[in-house]
DNA sequence: CTAGGGTTAG
C-alpha cells in the first residue's frame, strides 16, 4: 500500500498494529508506530490504544506504558489494553494499581476490564479483593458476561471456594466454551470428579463442542482420581471430535498412568507418540517414578530430559529427590551439585493465608511473623493432642541426611503447618482455613493435617502446586491419592 | 453509506 503511494489513515493503523501484536513483530510494529507519529496520527485514541496493545503483546510493556502515558485522550479500551498487558506479563500489582486509578478517575470500566482484573485476583489468590470486585461487577451490571463469568469461576476455584465457582456458573445461563472449561478445571482441581464427568455430558447434550482445553480438563480430573480407564476413554474420544492430541494431552496421559503406578503403560504411551516427547512429558513420568519409587526409570527419564538440552529447576529437583527418597544421598547430593553449578535455584517452599487485606506468608521453620510465638505454641499444644489421637511423624519425607531429632524438628514446622496454625489462632471456628502452597505437600504434613482437622473440628483447605485438599473430620477430599 | 483498537478457560 505504501509502495503504491497510499497513506494509511486512522482506520488502517489500528489494523496494522493488531497484526504486529498478534505476530509479536515488535520491530515492524515499532516502524509502523513511528510512521503514525510522523504522519500525525499519534493523538488518535484508536491508534494510540492499538499501539499500547501491540507493545504489550510484544512484551515491551515499558514502551506500552510510555505511549499510554503520552496519550492526550484515553478511553476504556486504552485502559483495558494497558491493564491486560500487565496481567499477561504477570505484573499483578501494576495491573491492580492501574485498575484502581481507572476507578479513581471515574473512568467507566467495562466487562473487558473486569475480566482482566478478576484474573489478576485469581492468579494471586486474592479472594477478598476478588469478592469486592465481583460486587462492583454486579453493581455495574457486568455480571452476565461469559468472559467475566469464566474469570469469576476461576477466581473462586483458585481461592479454594468451589461453592462460589458453582454459584457463578449457575447464575450465568448463557455459557460459552471458556466458561465450561473454567468450571471443568475447577471440578478437577477440587476432586469433584463425578461432577466433572456430568458437566462433560451436559456439554454434549447442549451441543457445546469441546476443544483441546476441554480434554486437558477431563484428563486432569481423571489423573487426580486415578481413573485410568476413564482417562483412556476421553483420550480416545478426542479422535471422535477430530482433535489431535498435543504434547500436553500426552503429558496428561503419562501423568495419569504414572501416578496410578502403571509406569510401563506410561512408557508405552511415550513410545507411541507421533511427536517428540517434551520436557513436560518426561516430567510427568518422573513424577510417577517419584511416587512409586522407581529410581531406575527416573534416571532413564532424567537422561532423556538432559538430551533435550533443556534445564528447568523442577526437573533437577525431581531427580535429586528420587535419589534421596531411596536413601541414595550421595547421588542426590551430586544431582544438587549439578543444580548449583548450573546456577539453578530450587524454589523455596512457601505457604500463605489471606486475612482481610493482608497475605501472611510463611517458609519452613520461619520465625519472622509477629505472632510467631503464639503460632509455635499452638503447634506444640496441637501436636500433643494429635499424638494422643495416634499421629506418628513419618520422617522419611525429610530429604536430607540428618539425625532423627533434627528430622523430627524439620518436619514439624513445614510452612503449611505454620500457616494453618496462624489460621487457627486468628479465624473464628466456623471459618474454613484456606492455605495456599507453591510446592507439593509432603506425605507427613498430609497425614498431620488430617489429624489437625479432627482434633480442632476445623475445615482446612490446602492448595498445593497442583490441586486442592479439603480436610474435614480427619479425612481429605483427595482420598489420599495425589 | 460503510469501516478501526482491548477480554475468558490449562
Amino acid at each position: 500500500m505504501l509502495d503504491c503511494g497510499f497513506r494509511p489513515d486512522d482506520h488502517i493503523y489500528p489494523s496494522a498494529m493488531k497484526a504486529c501484536g498478534m505476530l509479536s513483530w515488535c520491530e515492524f510494529g515499532r516502524s509502523v508506530h513511528c510512521l503514525a507519529l510522523k504522519t500525525g496520527f499519534d493523538g488518535d485514541v484508536f491508534v494510540g490504544s492499538s499501539v499500547v496493545d501491540m507493545y504489550a503483546k510484544c512484551e515491551e510493556i515499558r514502551d506500552a506504558r510510555k505511549v499510554f502515558d503520552g496519550m492526550p485522550v484515553r478511553n476504556v479500551v486504552s485502559w483495558s489494553g494497558m491493564i491486560c498487558g500487565y496481567t499477561q506479563l504477570g505484573e499483578d500489582d501494576e495491573a491492580l494499581r492501574l485498575f484502581k486509578q481507572a476507578l479513581w478517575e471515574d473512568l467507566d470500566v467495562n466487562d473487558f476490564t473486569f475480566s482482566s482484573v478478576i484474573r489478576v485476583c485469581g492468579n494471586s489468590t486474592l479472594l477478598e479483593l476478588g469478592k469486592q470486585i465481583h460486587g462492583l461487577c454486579l453493581k455495574m451490571g457486568y455480571d452476565s458476561s461469559s468472559f467475566v463469568g469464566s474469570s469469576l469461576v476461576s477466581l473462586y476455584s483458585k481461592c479454594g471456594v468451589i461453592e462460589g465457582a458453582y454459584q457463578v456458573f449457575e447464575e450465568i445461563p448463557d455459557r460459552n466454551l471458556g466458561m465450561w472449561n473454567a468450571m471443568l478445571i475447577a471440578c478437577a482441581q477440587h476432586a469433584h470428579i463425578r461432577k466433572a464427568f456430568d458437566l462433560f455430558r451436559q456439554m454434549e447434550s447442549v451441543r457445546m463442542k469441546p476443544n483441546f482445553i476441554t480434554f486437558l480438563c477431563v484428563l486432569y480430573a481423571c489423573s487426580h482420581a486415578g481413573l485410568v480407564e476413564e482417562g483412556k476413554h476421553y483420550f480416545e474420544l478426542m479422535k471422535v471430535y477430530g482433535i489431535e492430541p498435543g504434547e500436553q494431552h500426552y503429558a496428561s496421559m503419562v501423568d495419569l498412568l504414572g501416578r496410578a503406578g502403571r509406569l510401563r503403560d506410561a512408557i508405552a504411551i511415550i513410545n507411541e507418540m507421533p511427536i517428540k516427547p517434551t520436557e513436560s512429558v518426561w516430567g510427568a513420568l518422573l513424577t510417577g517414578c517419584r511416587i512409586h519409587k522407581d529410581t531406575e526409570l527416573a534416571v532413564y527419564a532424567a537422561d532423556r530430559v538432559f538430551e533435550l538440552g533443556q534445564v528447568s529447576s523442577g526437573m533437577h529437583v525431581l531427580l535429586a529427590n528420587a535419589y534421596a527418597a531411596t536413601g541414595r544421598y550421595e547421588e542426590a547430593g551430586r544431582a544438587r551439585k549439578v543444580l548449583r553449578d548450573r546456577g539453578v535455584k530450587k524454589e523455596t517452599g512457601l505457604s500463605w493465608v489471606e486475612q482481610g487485606n493482608c497475605v501472611h506468608t510463611f517458609a519452613a521453620g520461619d520465625r519472622r511473623h509477629p505472632k510467631s510465638d503464639e503460632i509455635y505454641r499452638k503447634l506444640e499444644e496441637l501436636g500433643e493432642k494429635m499424638e494422643r489421637a495416634g499421629y506418628v511423624a513419618d520422617t522419611s519425607f525429610v530429604l536430607r541426611e540428618v539425625g532423627s531429632d533434627e528430622k523430627n524438628q524439620a518436619i514439624r514446622y513445614h510452612s503449611e503447618r505454620l500457616a494453618i496454625a496462624f489460621g487457627l489462632i486468628t479465624f473464628p471456628p466456623e471459618r474454613p482455613i484456606r492455605v495456599m502452597k507453591n510446592l507439593r505437600v509432603c506425605g507427613d504434613c498430609h497425614t498431620a493435617i488430617k489429624f489437625m482437622s479432627n482434633c480442632t473440628g476445623r475445615v482446612i483447605i490446602l492448595r498445593d502446586n497442583n490441586r486442592f485438599h479439603r480436610f474435614e473430620d480427619g479425612k481429605c477430599s483427595c482420598g489420599d491419592y495425589w
